[in-house]
DNA sequence: CCGAATCCAAAGTGATACTG
DNA sequence: CAGTATCACTTTGGATTCGG
């Protein structure tokens, strides 16, 4: 691996995974095949539907996912992966994994913390 | 793997991960070993003080790397990875691979919108 | 040598209202 | 239903200066 700042691609994967809610976008659309716009706006709470739009933009230009527009009335939009962002799914399983592991780790450290502060009124 | 928003533990891990030097830090001190701070200094090129400090410090809070000051004159400070950030290498490692097909995949697609306006010349 | 403090610009995010 | 448009707010990153 070269880590050199021109060569080092890790930063080009970043910036497919960061923002907001592109994570959880993408693991829905990964996990639950095809959705509807406001089928992901129902189930990721909190989101702003201009959030959703531009996330999903974004995750279209780079080939990520697919959009299909049904010329019809009421719109029909669906978003689906593509076999290309498919191939993102061992890193955002490798992270939430990690990530599982870590939310522990600061919780250990959160629990010596607070025994040492007992110790200490002792 | 769980993806309801209060028990995805992606964005744990990218926070992690994310700021705009922290993969090059990380690497460095990963794949080098030992670093002192001016020695990180000269092998990112365009990081100012602050941003190589601020980034330090908010992996160092969790517990991704080791920060070692020697007290004497002049100063010297030694990071080091720790074990818990070593298993991060994986991610980065799984990342850096991505990111490498990810740049020859827009390339690829640049030069097949160039061939199609060049068609659309004829 | 290794920072901390300050100030400033830019980017990311959110609330709200409007549209084909 | 699936978006746009606009404005306000918050967070990040960078330049510069000062200190132990």
């Amino acid at each position: 691996m070269n880590i050199e700042p021109e060569l080092c691609h890790v930063d080009d994967a970043l910036e497919i995974l960061v923002g907001k809610w592109k994570p959880l976008i993408l693991l829905h659309i990964l996990k639950n095949g095809t959705n509807r716009f406001n089928e992901l706006k129902r189930h990721i709470p909190g989101i702003t539907q201009k959030m959703l739009t531009s996330q999903l933009r974004e995750l279209e230009v780079e080939d990520i996912i697919q959009r299909v527009v049904y010329p019809q009335v009421p719109p029909k939009v669906e978003y689906s992966i593509t076999e290309y962002g498919r191939s993102l799914e061992p890193i955002l399983t490798a992270m939430h994994e990690w990530g599982t592991k870590h939310t522990l780790h600061k919780i250990q450290k959160l629990n010596r913390k607070n025994d040492e502060a007992k110790q200490g009124l002792t």
